[in-house]
RNA sequence: CGGAGUGUAGCGCAGUCUGGUAGCGCACCUGGUUUGGGACCAGGGGGUCGAAGGUUCGAGUCCUUUCACUCCGACCA
């Protein structure tokens, strides 16, 4: 391709909107165009890498015995409300009504879609296991799309799933996506992590996410310095902890204590580690039909609630936060809540640290009281997992420090069992005859989050450095002088041949000066360049690797059996 | 959803307080010079000032309504 006749709108400014390196340099080096929020047009720079991307990803998927198909976008809203998700699924699902006024969806994952697909031409176990996907667009309506391509509203994802007549047959496929996920990792040339995580509005249980490190990852997740156990802090367990402060020993009484509604100030006022009190934290728990009630979550004061792991304790669909007119109505008190005696409708869960602890002190829930002596051996509550795993907590699997690190969610492979299989009445006859539900598997990739995560990872200050399986173009060729003969007929010529080897090469012959090209050279990020300038004089040219951009004087004449062997 | 802010040329912005000819930089077009690190000179094209309504002789500017976009937050009760 000729740069003089390639759309590649490049430039200097940098969008006022744009913090992360990867929409920055995406915009600026014309891969993609912004249209409204989280919406972005590719053009044909960007269309190019996302179909590399998704070339490789599907390449390997094949390899792997998977078989592609196309879903339609919009869906029928029946599908969703035969599975129940219609309303789970809350307000990203964006609904929409044709003239007739059935209502439809904007596809944001599709499992329904699936599924039915299945059920209508599935009906032998001798037709399993089958897996099938599909790499097409999607929509969420996120309530903050942001960070270009990272979280925008529409966007391209690979999307698998498995059917199966067995649970171990499900888990061997399971274990084969894992395998087949990391080649494709791999190739584009990512270093990533493989955690366990929470599985989300999709369901089931089991599910693993592909997390490309970077330090601008939304994702926090858990990893262990001295064995490879990793987590995504929604799902990270950690070994027992203890504490080595004294606790503090009182028979149980009702205290005055006037202002001190923090956690903070309740320790200072009794002189008192947090570890031995207990915080409460109230939340709004919604549910389908609108349906709603108050929770309070207890923990000890040294923890902060997961709210991903709080949300699944009482299996609501949301939580949100709750004001003090609220809590008034409810009959608590901000600042002087506790986990005993607490008003009618009023859930109560308990962490799991808290079972059977001693001498806790926590709110009377009664303005300006706390009651200490606070003794929970053998109290009958509901005790579960809801706070997160802190830095410098002790890993469970083998006791090393578990730290933070940052990560980029761009896979994610769940075991789903028969969580849709069921509900949409998809079934298949056994061996016996007998109708029995599909095992299932769902496995997705992130491929337009992909080409963000791939420039988080490498660049520089200058500009995108894509990877060998990224990138838009294998080389390009400059020409510094467009209006010296010499070194236009050498570069027509360099460009032939190496079309010709079949090779994805950029001429850029456009009539600027050579520090213009150099930059977009740098910005757009084509692993290699070739310089064909002042020294052909001297009969020779450069070779600039985009990745540290070390240029070699190479021969003119040499110039072909040198590209190929950089590439 | 809570808070803050912004909408003026393709992009980045000034002008709004104090109403009176629509501006600047980049980009773009024409001609010329220039060609190893985002050149220079000269000329030129491009605007329903987010939208609707109002006040006024006159509104980018004042008032009302509305839409869109962006940023911060949504764990310690």
């Amino acid at each position: 391709m000729r740069v003089s006749q390639l759309l590649i709108p490049t430039s200097k400014e940098t969008p006022n909107d744009a913090t992360l390196a990867s929409h920055i340099f995406l915009i600026r080096g014309g891969f993609i165009q912004g249209v409204g929020s989280g919406l972005y047009n590719y053009l044909p720079l960007g269309k190019r890498v996302l179909d590399r991307v998704r070339t490789v990803v599907k390449e390997e998927l094949d390899r792997a015995g998977c078989q592609e198909v196309s879903l339609g976008f919009v869906t029928p809203s029946s599908l969703w409300i035969e599975s129940g998700r219609f309303e789970k699924y809350g307000k990203e699902l964006l609904r929409l009504k044709d003239r007739k006024e059935n209502e439809f969806v904007l596809g944001p994952t599709h499992e329904e879609m699936m599924v039915n697909l299945v059920r209508q031409t599935v009906k032998s176990y001798k037709a399993l296991p089958i897996n099938l996907y599909q790499i097409n667009l999607k929509f969420r309506d996120e309530i903050r799309p942001r960070f270009g391509l990272m979280r925008s509203r529409e966007f391209l994802m690979k999307d698998g799933y498995s059917f199966h007549a067995s649970q171990e047959d499900m888990k061997r496929e399971f274990d084969h996506m894992e395998e087949t996920y990391k080649k494709i990792f791999t190739r584009l040339g990512l270093e990533f992590r493989v955690v366990e995580a929470d599985s989300g509005a999709i369901g089931g249980s089991g599910s693993k996410e592909f997390m490309v490190l970077a330090d601008s990852g939304e994702d926090t997740i858990v990893v262990c310095d001295d064995c490879d156990y990793g987590a995504n802090i929604e799902a990270a367990v950690r070994a027992e902890k203890t504490c080595d402060v004294e606790p503090p020993e009182a028979i149980y009484a009702r205290f005055h204590t006037p202002q001190t509604s923090t956690i903070e100030a309740l320790s200072d006022f009794f002189k008192v580690d947090p570890f031995y009190l207990i915080k409460i934290v109230a939340k709004r728990a919604l549910y389908d039909g609108g349906e709603s009630r108050i929770v309070l979550f207890a923990m000890r004061g040294s923890e902060t609630l997961q709210e991903v792991k709080a949300c699944n304790a009482v299996l609501a669909n949301e939580l949100v936060d709750l004001s003090e007119e609220e809590l008034a109505e409810a009959g608590l008190v901000a600042g002087y809540m506790g986990p005993t005696k607490v008003p009618e409708g009023v859930e109560v869960i308990f962490d799991a640290m808290l079972e059977d602890a001693t001498n806790m002190i926590c709110g009377a829930n009664e303005k300006d009281y706390h009651l200490v002596g606070i003794n929970l051996k053998g109290y009958e509550a509901n005790y579960k997992d809801i706070v997160a795993v802190q830095e410098g907590d002790s890993c469970r699997r083998c006791g090393g420090k578990l730290r933070y690190t940052k990560g980029i969610e761009a896979g994610h492979i769940f075991q789903l069992g028969t969580q849709y299989s069921k509900p949409l009445k998809a079934e298949f006859l056994d061996e016996k005859g007998k109708s029995q539900p599909f095992v299932m598997g769902t496995y997705g990739i992130g491929v337009s989050r992909l080409l963000a995560a791939i420039i988080e990872q490498h660049h520089d200050d200058k500009g995108c450095i894509w990877t060998k399986e990224s990138a838009p173009f294998a080389v390009t060729i400059i020409v510094s002088n467009i209006k010296d003969e010499a070194q236009l007929a050498l570069a027509e010529e360099t460009y032939a041949a190496l079309q010709e080897k079949g090779i994805e090469v950029l001429l850029d012959d456009r009539k600027e000066r050579f520090g213009f090209k150099m930059k977009d050279f740098e910005l757009i990020g084509v692993p290699l360049a070739v310089v064909i300038g002042k020294n052909l004089a001297e009969g020779s040219v450069e070779l600039i690797e985009r990745d540290g951009l070390e240029k070699r004087v190479i021969a003119a004449d040499k110039i072909l059996a040198e590209v190929m062997g950089c590439l």
